[in-house]
RNA sequence: GGCGGGUUGGCGGAGAGGUUACGCACCGGAUUGCAAAUCCGUGAAGACCGGUUCGAUUCCGGUACCCGCCUCCA
């Protein structure tokens, strides 16, 4: 069996991973907020952790791995969204605009993830399909003295658990002497989060003990969690910015309100990504979407490739430049496994630099040493989910008949040959290579190959 | 202010206390009418200052710079 190992956040260490119940490896992923178009930096987690539950099914087999990525659709945007629709006149209850608004979101992200390759997980709970699992977990909660309600609200007591801030290794004193949390009359204390809050006539809401409201933010991954994967399970994955305060309220919660489990194991969190060199942001104008650069004509997997480059774990920039030279490589790749039958299994050296901590980099250089060998290129390939059928048709020529200009340039050529003269070869072969076509001449003969910007307009009359 | 991460050759980017990372680019060669593609090959690094060590880019300490989080955020 192969050994894998992965940096856990909460010990700061490399550490073995060995999963509670090898038949049944548990993961769970903080997915995205179903507000709007998923931007690049969303896609990243995304990416990343696809590997890891690739990696997984590879050494644990693929019906033995549960792997949860949730939906956020419980959020002030969306209502935004949904109440400026209804003030604009759209049909149906604030209810049913939302709805609508957040079907409408998650049908995007499944379309732009699947288009980077992604699998799909083996469950995508919505929040709003567990408002019910959330509330008996808040009203666990008052009951064990962790929470309180006042006012409508129900508040986490965050001197109530002991271990708040290991995960981030931050202490409760330390942030209340940074001063940037939110004082609220109905909180006991600063640093206490809100479980449940009250909603008015204009905001979704739920009936519950406090009156009719909606939940924290925090608590449907606790909730989620619990029902889908138990009050322990292996791996709680997401992006480093949701270490604190959101990580460290699900551990709070979840290890109050169960405290014969353990909740998350190991705890997986990758770096932010920059582009061209500056953080994404609206104000910098650097700010796009998945869907953006899909629209541009860069393919999902170019994208793909471009984020394994980079280890998880550290910062990764996005650049044109980066994902020009992707695209090479994964032209030059794909026309090398084209019409091959993939090996049996990938190559151990794949499996072994992915199975340390996710060296997603170190087993693309050793995809590199397997030029000679594409069968093995292919399977292996599989395991980053690179090379697949049915993502590769941006790499595949288009069809096009240029035996006629091809027959063309091999007569003019074969007179030149005699007078010396290639004047007219060259300039029929610099307006090929301006159609894009790449011109191959040898002694064997003539070959045109439609390349990467073959425009059939710009071909010459022959 | 508190917490955390980073700094590797022209660019991207890994591993390892002592032996070539790798890819792209560049340069040389083969090949070609010239190219392209392909193949072969060379060169090039470890922010700065100390320490540990027979030996450090790799471990430890400090300095500088950069970045993230602490507020919605992947």
């Amino acid at each position: 069996m192969t050994e894998i190992r992965l940096h856990n956040t909460k010990t700061r260490r490399k550490e073995v991973f060995e999963p509670l119940d090898p038949q049944n490896v548990r993961m769970y992923l903080c997915g995205p907020t179903v507000y709007d178009r998923a931007h690049l930096g969303n896609a990243r987690p995304v990416v990343v952790f696809d590997v890891l539950y690739r990696l997984l099914r590879q050494v644990y087999g693929a019906d033995h791995v549960t792997y949860v990525r949730n939906f956020t659709d419980v959020d002030d945007k969306i209502n935004a969204t949904a109440l400026a629709r209804k003030e604009a006149g759209a049909e149906g209850t604030l209810e049913e605009l939302i709805r609508e608004r957040t079907e409408e979101t998650i049908g995007w992200y499944h379309a732009d993830m699947d288009a980077l390759g992604a699998l799909r997980p083996n469950y995508e709970p919505r929040a709003t399909d567990y408002i019910g699992a959330m509330i008996a977990m808040i009203a666990d909660l008052i009951e064990k003295d962790h929470a309180y309600a006042k006012d409508g609200h129900v508040l986490f007591r965050v001197r109530s658990y002991q271990n708040y801030g290991a995960l981030s290794g931050r202490s409760v004193d330390d942030m209340i002497a940074g001063a940037r949390v939110e004082v609220a009359p109905f909180k006991e204390d600063p640093m206490d989060f809100v479980l449940w809050k009250p909603s008015d006539d204009e905001l979704p809401g739920w009936d519950s003990p406090w009156g009719r409201g909606r939940p924290g933010w925090h608590i449907e991954c606790s909730a989620m969690s619990y029902e889908l994967l138990g009050a322990s399970f292996d791996i709680h994955a997401g992006g480093i910015d949701l270490q604190f305060p959101h990580h460290e309220n699900e551990i709070a919660q979840s290890c109050c309100a169960h405290p014969e489990g353990g909740f998350a194991r190991f705890w997986l969190h990758n770096e932010m990504l920059q582009v061209e060199g500056k953080k994404m942001s609206k104000s910098l104008g650097n700010f796009f979407t998945v869907r953006d650069l899909l629209d541009q004509g860069i393919p999902g997997e170019v994208i793909r490739f471009v984020f394994l480059q980079t280890h998880y774990g550290k910062p990764m920039d996005w650049t044109a430049e980066k994902a020009a030279q992707a695209e090479a490589t994964l032209r030059k790749w794909r026309g090398l496994v084209a019409g091959i039958e993939p090996a049996p299994s990938p190559a151990p050296s794949v499996v072994a630099a992915l199975a340390d901590d996710l060296n997603t980099a170190g087993a693309i250089a050793e995809l590199h040493q397997m030029a000679g060998d594409p069968a093995l290129l292919k399977a292996s390939a599989a395991l980053l989910g690179l090379l697949e059928d049915g993502m590769g048709e941006w790499a595949e020529a288009p069809q096009v008949d240029l035996s006629a200009h091809a027959v063309a340039l091999s007569n003019i050529r074969a007179k030149a040959m005699e007078t010396k003269d290639f004047s007219a070869v060259d300039a029929l072969k610099s307006a090929l290579m301006a159609a894009g076509v790449e011109v191959r001449m040898s002694k064997a003969g003539v070959e045109l190959l439609p390349g990467a910007g073959f425009d059939a307009s710009k071909l010459p009359d022959v």
